[in-house]
DNA sequence: CAAAATAGGGTACGGCTAGTACCTAATGAG
DNA sequence: CTCATTAGGTACTAGCCGTACCCTATTTTG
C-alpha cells in the first residue's frame, strides 16, 4: 500500500476498481468475489465501490462484462458450417472459466429480468441477429426455407445448446453433441418446414 | 421447544430434519435455508443435520426433491395437445415458487455433474423418457417420422422451454410462447425431418 | 486566491452465516 | 448391566456484506 502521489477520481479511479473486480473474478469466481478484496487489490476500499455499484451482485455482473469478448460471425459459406463454428465459439465460451462465471451470476441474478438481461445480451454469439443472419445467408442460397428466418426458429441450435450448458455441468460439451444439435435438429428443422396448419 | 417424551432418532429424526428443511426452503428459498433454522424448526440442532448431509447445499437439494410431485404423462390422442399439455405442466412448475427454488439450486451446484443431475431428474415432464413416450405414441399414429424417436429430437421442446426459463427471469411464459415451441419448431421437426445426409 | 463543496481514504462495527469442537444425555444391542 | 452409538446443548472461529463516521486531498467557484 504504497501511498499514490496523487489521488485518483472519477473514471480513473472508477476503471481501476472494474479493473480490480474483474481480476478477482477471472481468478476467483464470482463466490470468491468479496468486496474487500476488490478494494484492497484497487488499493482503495469499499466506500469507493459502494459508491458505484449498489451492491455485490451489480459489481459483478459489471466486471464481467469486462470480461466477455467481442465476437464476429463466421461466413463459411455453408450454414452447416457457420452454425457449427459458432456453436463450437459459444461452447469454448461457455466451457471456460468465464463459462463458470456466467452461471453463478446468472444464479445470483436470481429472477430479476432487468440483471439477467444484462449477461444474455453479451457474446453476440448467442444473440438473435447473428443466427438470422447466417440463416438469411442460408436462404439466399437456397440451403434453408424462407420460413425458418424466425427469431424463435433461427436460434433454435444455440438456445439447445445453451440447455446443455445449464442442464448438464460446465465442462465442454463434446463436439458430437455440437454435430447432434446441428444434424438432427437444426437442419432439417431449417430445411423441410412443414406448413403447421397442414394437419390439424 | 418443549422437551419430548422420547428422543427420536435414525429414520424417524431425519424424516423431522428433511421435512423442516423442506418447509424452510418453501417459505425462505435457498438464500433463506439456514442450518440453524432448519435444526431449531425440527426442534433439534445442527449437528443432527451435519451427521447427515455434509453441507448446506446437499441438504438444499433432498429438501427440494422431497417439494417436487410426481407426474402423469397425458395421452390426449394428438401430439400437439400432449406437447402443449406437457409444455404447460413444466411451465406451471418452473414459475411458481418452486421454480425460483430450482434456478437457485442449479446455481448453488455450479459445476458440479453429481449434484446437478439429482436436480435434472426431478419432474417427470422434463425427462426424455417421457417425451419418447409421448413420440412414440403419435409414430404409431403417423403424427410424426419415426427418424425422430431420438432423445435429441424427443426432447427439443421442453429443452427450449427450459431455456426460456433459464434466459428470461422466472415469471411465466405466456402460452403463446409455449405455442410457438410447438407449432413453429416441434412438430415441423418431428413431421418432415429431411435426410440430414442429403446435402453434405 | 481563498473558501466551500465534493469525492477519496481509513477504520471499525453490527448482524448474520457456515461449519467445527466438545461435552452431556438418552437409547438400544448384546 | 455395559458399552457403543447417536441425539442434544452450547459455544466458538472465521468470513462476509453493508453501513457509519470521520478525516483528507482535490476541484470548483465566488
Amino acid at each position: 500500500m504504497t501511498k499514490r502521489a496523487t489521488r485518483r477520481r472519477g473514471a480513473e479511479l472508477e476503471d481501476a476498481l472494474l479493473r480490480a473486480a474483474a481480476d478477482e473474478l477471472a481468478e476467483s469466481g464470482y463466490a470468491g468475489l468479496t468486496m474487500d478484496r476488490v478494494a484492497r487489490r484497487a488499493g482503495t476500499n469499499k466506500n469507493a465501490l459502494y459508491r458505484r455499484w449498489p451492491d455485490r451482485l451489480a459489481l459483478g455482473i459489471a466486471a464481467y462484462r469486462l470480461l466477455a469478448k467481442s465476437f464476429q460471425p463466421p461466413d463459411t459459406g455453408a450454414l452447416r458450417e457457420d452454425a457449427l463454428e459458432t456453436l463450437r465459439l459459444a461452447n469454448r465460451h461457455w466451457s471456460s472459466p468465464l463459462g463458470a462465471i456466467l452461471r453463478e451470476l446468472m444464479a445470483a441474478a436470481g429472477s430479476a429480468q432487468e440483471l439477467l438481461a444484462q449477461l444474455s445480451d453479451r457474446s453476440a454469439d448467442t444473440t438473435a441477429a447473428t443466427w438470422l443472419l447466417i440463416l438469411g445467408r442460408a436462404v439466399a442460397r437456397g440451403e434453408a426455407h424462407p420460413e425458418a428466418l424466425h427469431p424463435r426458429v433461427a436460434t433454435v441450435a444455440i438456445d439447445l445448446l445453451r440447455n446443455e450448458f445449464v442442464t448438464r455441468g460446465a465442462p465442454t460439451a463434446p463436439d458430437e453433441v455440437l454435430r447432434e444439435i446441428v444434424d438432427e435438429v437444426y437442419l432439417p428443422l431449417v430445411r423441410a418446414r412443414g406448413s403447421v396448419t397442414e394437419r390439424g
